[in-house]
DNA sequence: GTGGTCTAGACCACG
DNA sequence: GTGGTCTAGACCACG
């Protein structure tokens, strides 16, 4: 087995996280779910989520569950979908913050 | 050759979108239709595929064929000439605040 | 022939800027060049840049050549090479204008 | 299967990347040589590069392999334990136009 | 040697 | 039927 079980699921969280499933700020699947789904000991998840963390991809914070490293919306909405070739239109207007909201 | 072969129907594809021919949400031509068509290998057309559904152009799905990305009519009802997907995000304008809801 | 001259001209600038051969508000190349280039009339490439502007991906001043839509740096800046679930870190901060250095 | 051969060795590299076993500019085993480790085609190991060019992690050019982008020293030399490749653009800083130029 | 394209065909999951 | 993966091998340009 050239990847070890814990690589495999980093690498599979990793490679979900890239196609955009999961976006900055999103929760990730619990530990207890993974172990499941891959039917690995929770450690090996935490192992998994170890890596993540590690790589900064991951943020995790004590009975919260782990979540893709950024702030929802914000980066995403730049660099969206649309290919790069065809961004250039919207001038980054900022949203005028009027009074209310 | 300038172009290789699964850029060339990657690009006829592409004009063919933005000339109208396929609407947002419409099915494309099957892999093994544009294979035929081409005189190439099917794997070619998958690569072709490849580059749109990269550029966000295109939405696959296991089964169900090839599809223009964006739902059906919405994007092309609100444009004018401008193919739908060279819109980027017009609508997303945070809904005013005001005051109320 | 599955696609026109001018088309293939046309596709081939596309992938290109795609490519980020040329970027935003980037000069492209002369018509008297690319005629030469493909072996075409001057009149092929006007075509094949007509259909360019027509997307609305190349914009052209007289006497000024044609020039990829978009102001330069600004939004390549911010959707360059980085993946985009790497982006999250750098907080946006604006350049400190600190007088000296 | 949770993951497809090409992802996982994809997912291989870049692990190894992160771990710094290929640094910047470092050149990365032959297409050849992994379609013979990993027992699969080529075409498979070509996929996996495609990935991570795409992510643009690695680079490559005819007759001269692929290699780690970034160029050697520079990057990693500036950073700590994180991955040259996960540091965005911290150079770039554009000079101030201190009066003068 | 290297990366990349392309073929012809098998295989799989989805519908 | 569909898209996608994968194989084994040929071919090409680059060095």
């Amino acid at each position: 087995m050239p990847l070890l079980k814990y690589e495999q699921i980093a690498d599979d969280l990793r490679t979900r996280i890239a196609n955009g499933e999961f976006g900055p700020g999103e929760l990730l699947p619990s530990g207890r779910d993974l172990a499941e789904q891959w039917s690995v000991s929770r450690a090996t998840v935490v192992k998994a989520y170890d890596v993540l963390r590690a790589d900064g991809l991951v943020v995790a914070r004590q009975g919260a569950g782990s979540r893709v490293h950024g702030r929802r919306g914000a980066d995403r909405a730049s660099c969206g979908r649309t290919p790069s070739w065809l961004k250039p239109r919207h001038g980054r207007r900022a949203v005028p913050a009027t009074g209310g909201a």
